[in-house]
DNA sequence: GGCTAATTAATTGCGTACAATGTACTAGAA
DNA sequence: TTCTAGTACATTGTACGCAATTAATTAGCC
């Protein structure tokens, strides 16, 4: 006989942890952001051009794991509102370069200053925090390793 | 003088492991569930509905944790495939009831048994899942409490 | 009953995500 | 040099996610 199909409940799932706190975070940021008008995707964008400008779109995406269908617009948006600037690169054109604008360098010290005072209010000491963030990419490897397309689909049949 | 603003590296932000982490595990599902053509977003409705169908929009929504916005275009694509049923209620009717088709409870236990062959493809032992689920839930739960808009613009002046 | 406030979905608009495709460009082989 | 891969970005199409608005309905109050 089969194995008995375990069932599976909505709270009890890894994924439905992690897809729940992801939306939170994301929603926490949209109100720890507002007053500079950043989305959270954007936000993380700034971070990886703090530590590294010029940067280009795949470099860039490489960073933050997205890519150019995503970062395409969202760059263009970043533009507009002056917090990068593009240029095609005069060597290889099919390479553009995103750096910092003035504002986003003359920025960085408020929004760490702001972002950091949210934080405060998780009320996660530094120790649990890392923790935390440490289990949290010890099961993100073990996802981005496993490729669920090997798994014959006759595997219910077991 | 002003505190020294502490730096924030993108690798050291646990958002930003969360956020990675389930963005990785939406493209798990993506594989996992595409001999369903379920998105991951549609199998937790699922889920929910296994649980407990049927149920208003509102009530699912309480659930899986998302609005109108996004259930009723992605219930009617469901319904479209054959997944759930709408119908407005008799007696009051300004609510619509999601209700499992049979399809959909014919597929359960296939299903279940397709994604819990790939979920072994982790190689997480319960424990290690469980503890992770219950890290995470513990920190989502504190980012959920936390209310970044009654933090004061002028706290970076500290 | 008739008026008003609250409730519930649906709709709209914007911003991600990402696969698939298209296009411009570069570089290496014949 | 011309052909051919390969690379890098942009575009397209589909599907969330959610704030804000609208529409329909119900329920409370006089």
């Amino acid at each position: 006989m089969a194995t008995p199909t375990k069932n599976i409940l909505l709270d009890e799932q890894l994924c439905f942890a992690l897809y729940t706190a992801s939306k939170r975070f994301n929603r926490f940021y949209a109100d720890a952001l507002a007053p500079f008008k950043l989305t959270y995707p954007q936000y993380i964008t700034l971070l990886a051009l703090w530590e590294n400008s010029p940067m280009t779109v795949r470099e860039l995406g490489s960073h933050v794991n997205l890519d150019s269908g995503t970062l395409t617009p969202l760059l263009k948006r970043m533009q507009t509102q002056g917090w990068v600037e593009r240029k095609r690169d005069e060597n290889d054109e099919r390479q553009v370069n995103i750096s910092l604008s003035q504002k986003a360098i003359d920025a960085k010290p408020e929004i760490f200053a702001h972002v950091n005072s949210c934080m405060d209010l998780l009320g996660m000491d530094e120790k649990t925090y890392n923790e935390t963030r440490n289990i949290v990419n010890f099961a993100s490897e073990r996802i981005k390793a496993a490729d669920p397309k090997q798994v014959k689909f006759s595997d219910d049949q077991l």
